[in-house]
DNA sequence: CTGTTAGCGCCTTCAG
DNA sequence: CTGAAGGCGCTAACAG
């Protein structure tokens, strides 16, 4: 990676470093400009890109901005990481991406790694976890932050903050309503079906996961609706087919869940699963169990049935994150950033017309 | 961005820097265990974070990969941000990512922006184009790939070569079988149903496209048919529902059309936007046209009708653009990466049992 | 307005 | 095996 310097673009240009170094990057003061003009020159001709380690480490600050997530071909995170770049864009920096499979472990390590390129900020998008298996990861990655943050750096988290972190200055946290949204899509179906519901979660102890079913929960009783029985399983697809597959047996076999189910699945992609699941058993939905989602998945739209579920707007909510840590500006009103909304989003597999 | 440096550690365990550089960091050299212990008890106790800029800058290397992509959210893309992210783990580096909608001008770019950070190599995936209006930024990122190559960086290029590049040292292309895949696919498709094709495709020269198309075409011919019709229109979901509609009208209005069609699109995403437009036009898949894509894409393989489709391992083909670029290795054979193979996937929405 | 002088934090020769 | 010195490329204070 040798490539010519600064200091060659000078001399070839017959100034100092400090001359060429202030017409070629953003300097408030302004050069002479036939001197400008041929510095721009040289630099031209030398095919002169300047070296983005040095000027980090002379203005100790690299403009660099680190993404976490848990997976990136995950769609959830796709959307959130595509409002990151935008923003990312719109404010001249670079995005770092790490993933980590969500392990508090790794989320560790990638703040550190981060920490370690002098990344301006950080962008946390994935569930928190508050399982016990997870304790001490969870209380180092919250040391890492705090040290972070203490450094001058800037970090977003959405939806939870993370467990055990304190909130210095730098701090941020993108709330995401995932209980309230999910309590009132308990309330819409349940004014649309007066059966049973069962509720599709992920692992105890992730956030997202809990809030939700929280939620829904809250929903069902305000619906006056007696709590609905809680699955666990994996927080993705295969895990949404696999509760899916059990529900599908008693559905099948008739007995209480016999007329029919209502099914809540904590995210559009264990939704996904699940509906799988259920065709793969011979059953249909909406007629034999209706079924629906959480976050309103892009790619996912054209599924049919078509999916009821809660729309999150997720690219602003990596745009939002992304903002939030950016450097204030004299423009800035200072407001923190508007709070993320959502919306039910009533669709066919949940349609009241099923036989 | 302050944090303490190596200066202060070294302080602190009462060593030059020197030394503590040489165990805090890999050095082929080993102080004395006490020593060593020391330092790195001074180390952690101040919390040391080494500077990766300033490492960078002393070594000219900086551990980071550029990945430039269209759209970090479209599966196919997230799916190879996967595989890159994971050899990029294993080999212990970052990944910088960079999206640019495709257009040359933007990746010409993404491609300085890479070469300003220093990153080590560069992987480029995503459609390269020959479209007229992009000659001048076709060159122009070529130039740049060009320098960037003969200043030692490593490109990877997925699917094609960029236009007008040279090859230098350092510049590698993971070759994608699209045309034979195509081909291979219009001769399954051909033996299965025997009354007209037509291809969407993405817009004139966009290389993964045409070569699909030619691909299919050649299947067709291979298979003692005549060409397809060929549909154009953007390269994305809502491409291929604008072209489902127009097909769906014509499978409606009867005419030469009304007893149905084979459909293939060039990849699943518009594939999908294909069969929902005819849905939503009150057409049913395959009973009244038959649609296929490419890719395989995961997340849309509980679609119903299941999508016909050429398999293609897109996080292996991130994973070999990474590991092309990565330095060689003593005990490395030297061997160009495997090529990449996909094979044509049958599922319902060719079906032959139609009706 | 330009040039000179110091570093930014680290690694890597080179002596000791 | 350790320490001292120089430099990676650039910017930010100072002088002139």
């Amino acid at each position: 990676m040798a490539a010519s310097t600064l200091t060659e673009v000078a001399r070839l240009a017959g100034v100092s470093p400090a001359t060429a170094s202030r017409v070629l990057n953003g300097s408030a003061r302004k050069p002479g400009k036939d001197i400008a003009e041929r510095v721009r020159q040289a630099a031209d001709s030398l095919g002169y890109i300047p070296n983005a380690q040095a000027q980090g480490l002379a203005k100790s600050s690299s403009g660099l901005i680190g993404l976490i997530v848990h997976d990136i071909a995950d769609p959830y995170f796709a959307a959130i990481a595509r409002g990151v770049q935008e923003a990312a864009r719109e404010q001249r920096r670079m995005v770092l991406l790490a993933t980590t499979g969500g392990a508090p472990g790794e989320e560790k390590e990638a703040v550190a790694a981060f920490a370690a390129r002098r990344a301006d900020s950080i962008v946390i998008a994935g569930s928190r976890s508050s399982r016990a298996e997870d304790r001490e990861d969870n209380a180092e990655l919250a040391a890492e932050l705090d040290r972070y943050c203490r450094n001058g750096g800037q970090v977003a988290v959405v939806g939870h903050p993370v467990v055990g972190a304190a909130a210095p200055e730098g701090y941020h946290v993108v709330a995401v309503p995932n209980q309230e949204l999910a309590a009132d899509l308990a309330v819409e179906l349940a004014a649309r079906w007066d059966g049973d519901f069962v509720i599709i979660a992920g692992p105890e102890g992730l956030f997202t996961s809990d809030d939700r079913v929280r939620g829904f929960q809250e929903g069902l009783t305000r619906a006056g609706r007696g709590p609905a029985e809680v699955l666990r399983s994996s927080f993705n697809r295969d895990g949404g087919y696999q509760a899916g597959l059990q529900l599908a047996a008693r559905i099948t076999a008739g007995g209480p869940d016999g007329g029919g189910l209502g099914i809540f699945a904590v995210n559009d992609v264990m939704a996904i699963g699940a509906a799988a699941a259920l065709r793969a058993e011979g059953l249909r939905i909406p007629r034999d169990a209706r079924i629906a989602g959480f976050d309103d998945i892009e790619t996912l739209r054209d599924f049919r049935p078509a999916l009821s579920t809660v729309s999150l707007p997720l690219e602003d909510i990596g745009r939002l994150a992304t903002r939030a840590t950016a450097p204030r500006h004299a423009d800035d009103d200072g407001q923190p950033a508007p709070p993320v909304t959502g919306r039910v989003t009533l669709r066919r597999s949940t349609e009241a017309a099923a036989g």
